[in-house]
DNA sequence: TATTGTTATACTCTATAACTATA
DNA sequence: TATAGTTATAGAGTATAACAATA
């Protein structure tokens, strides 16, 4: 069908360009479903589910896992706090560093958005063969790792 | 080793959850391979790549084809012809409408551009087994097709 | 001096709304 | 009236540089 693109993708650098460009879109779609009025950005939705998942971080450790720069998280988790999703608690023996924890409202936001936000993607994966979802189900931990080198 | 996760993604929405975080992760790194001094943007480099497969298109196709808006693709647009990567031309039956075609200048530029920037990706390619770069091979044209749909 | 986080500022990419030209 | 594209403007998310507080 279309013996170009399948023999690129056969070369690491083809691969490479093919999964660059379809991650792209992916993404680019994705943000795209935000639904009006939504108050949590998805980075900000992300931070919550490290939060929920790994428990007390410093705005640092959350920079790190998320890949920003700590100006780009001190920013997402002011946004949190004046929501009310997440507190910041300073550190008893360093003072420089700030603890973040997940509020009971945030977790409440965390797992209803989710839902809502996955749903939309839900919805495609469903329309895929149950072959199609194993591959993603074993890339997704690869793209992941990927982002995390 | 992480049960809950795997747990999760074995449902369609947990699924979701975790190839949309890998997805966004992966893309926030992509971003940030950008070159100092590179002129050309993700965006400009993949409506290259279209031009270059599909040849002659009008802005709104390639807004389509891109899923941005048109004032969007615009823009692009008028980067690559400054940058004179792509040349305009008026429909000559319907003057509404502009063609844009790839130069010979942006075809250099983008299989140049392609490799530098496919560079950091192909080189964590390498760093995966051949089997998990074959899950990847099959997972790209099925996240492709998520997002276009 | 080095580290942690914040503030100030600017850049990139995208969107919506309003507009022009053409059909 | 409807369509293709552009211009004007705004918003979201990110970055770098400079700074404050603490180690």
């Amino acid at each position: 069908m279309t013996p170009t693109l399948e023999r690129a993708a056969r070369t690491d650098a083809g691969l490479a360009s093919e999964l660059r460009v379809s991650v792209m879109r992916l993404r680019r779609r994705l943000a795209a479903e935000r639904e009006p009025g939504n108050e949590l950005s998805v980075g900000a939705l992300s931070v919550l589910g490290v939060l929920f998942r790994n428990g007390e971080c410093t705005v640092g450790q959350l920079a790190d896992h998320e890949r920003v720069r700590p100006p780009s998280m001190t920013r997402t988790v002011n946004c949190l706090v004046d929501a009310g999703f997440v507190v910041r608690r300073s550190d008893e023996h360093d003072k420089r560093q700030v603890h973040i924890s997940i509020s009971d409202q945030g977790l409440q936001t965390l797992l209803a958005d989710r839902r809502r936000r996955d749903a939309w993607l839900a919805q495609r994966l469903r329309e895929l063969t149950p072959q199609q979802r194993a591959v993603l189900r074993e890339a997704a931990p690869i793209i992941e790792r990927l982002a995390s080198t």
